[in-house]
DNA sequence: TGACAATATGAATAAAATTGAATATACTAA
DNA sequence: TTAGTATATTCAATTTTATTCATATTGTCA
């Protein structure tokens, strides 16, 4: 039962980057799309795929495909605990990202749905 | 009370390497001096106290001199958490160190003191 | 089918981290 | 003081990672 550092370096040095803990951040509450993400980010779309991209070659996220859009999560709960000890507690903060997406210019259907629900004075479309 | 991410990630990046990994997990059981992890480690002297430069600018270590000898510890309680969560729970494996005190070819006045009999840790108070 | 929209990939370059080697500093003892 | 030992720093070469941009793929709908 001894560690082996190689191994347990190289998956932490994925969630050394300020982007993708941004993304995790955001995707440990709810699943988003890339459209979104990138939104979120204020990066341009291929950026943001190539982040999706390791993070889902490394087992970290998931995705899932609805038509035209790609909506990625956490893989398993283990790592949502990984986040929790390194971001803190996700509880509790959805209206802060109810909030971001009223403020995102997203097209996605998800988002044009959360925006009608939520928001009817401020941002009109 | 929201997150810089950028921050975090840098603190995260340290933790990212093998060796260092393998540093924090001999000094989170107790203080090591820097001959000793250099035998431990099978690396060259200066690169050991490199990364116990980085470590150490970067608040995750803390040094305690003993005449020659420089003793190395984890800075806080907070990061001892940390490292539980990713290595595993330290307790229970000091055997398993006292074993390598044993193996290893360490001149440091506490290893000679250790093979003698168990002493109290420079850190005794 | 063709056009369009969302996402993915690849290649080139820029930036940063890793490492080894030479050398410097600090402490002790004679 | 000088010699010897433990540790620290600096620098340059190499390797790795980050980032951008152009382009490819995939799914939808008229």
């Amino acid at each position: 039962m001894s560690i082996n550092y190689e191994e347990t370096a190289n998956k932490i040095k994925l969630l050394a980057h300020p982007e993708r803990l941004r993304i995790l951040d955001v995707v440990r509450r709810e699943p988003e799309c890339v459209c979104h993400l990138t939104s979120l980010l204020g990066k341009l779309q291929p950026y943001v795929s190539q982040q999706l991209s390791l993070l889902r070659k490394a087992g970290i996220i998931e995705d899932e495909k609805d038509g035209l859009n790609v909506y990625y999560r956490l893989a398993d709960e283990k790592i949502a605990v990984w986040l929790d000890d390194i971001l803190g507690e996700a509880i509790g903060e959805h209206s802060k990202i109810s909030q971001h997406k009223k403020l995102i210019a997203c097209p996605c259907p998800k988002c044009e749905t959360e925006t009608e629900m939520m928001t009817e004075s401020v941002f009109a479309r």
